[in-house]
DNA sequence: TCCATATTTCTATTATCATAGAATAATTTA
DNA sequence: TAAATTATTCTATGATAATAGAAATATGGA
């Protein structure tokens, strides 16, 4: 492997880290959920605060780190921005995962988590 | 939807955040890569410490982090404490993430992350 | 029992994060 | 342009987390 290489895929973990990370509290998993639920149009700022009873300062916060970890997309609709997930990450996330507990070393089986038919 | 059900929903959700924060650090991922590349003996914690060149302090609040969160177990052999990734719980994080992101919502494409023959 | 080794726990320091009220900025509509 | 609404940014506070050297503990062997 050479040095970029090496370099490429320390960036990489460090990046999975942080999408870890950004969903590793109960609030933002929550807001992921939600988001999901609505996808693919997802939802108004202040939707998502009423749902789940979050200040919206507070909701921003957590908004902007979703944001800045590439989990959510947002469009603005006059005065109203609507977040949604991005799926395109999630699955690359959620692919590196599946890859490091099911296929390299066999831990987990895929069966166990979706059944194919 | 009962309250003791809602309420449980709740803890487990709280417990998926927990998991994925306990992921959601460089440090931390790398040794569970390493431990899932090692699975299903696992390491000893120095092997560990000095092929990820983290100082034995350190490493031992991580690990005690992921065993909190019941990501790796451990057992004792001798001096030697053998370290390894809990694959019934990676399977039900992993199983969480693919109903939240697939099943329920399809906003990602499961053959998009896992292509069964 | 005493020593060597493995690992944790103690202790301290620094950095980061979660929260949220108040002020500001952006946009639409009257 | 003024008012109303939406959402962010400012500011502050308290809490939690990451790091690691030093001391303590646990185990096996001489």
């Amino acid at each position: 492997m050479t040095t970029s290489n090496k370099k490429q895929q320390a960036e990489q973990i460090t990046r999975y880290a942080d999408m870890l990370a950004a969903m590793g509290t109960e609030p933002r998993l929550r807001i992921m959920q939600l988001l999901l639920s609505a996808h693919p149009e997802g939802l108004v700022v202040s939707d998502i605060g009423s749902e789940l009873d979050i200040p919206s300062s507070t909701l921003s916060h957590h908004l902007e780190k979703l944001k800045h970890e590439d989990l959510v997309r947002v469009r603005r609709e006059g005065t109203f921005l609507w977040y949604s997930a991005n799926a395109e990450a999630l699955q690359e996330l959620l692919g590196f995962l599946y890859a490091e507990c099911c296929t390299r070393n066999k831990a987990v089986e895929p069966q166990k988590i979706v059944c194919c038919k």
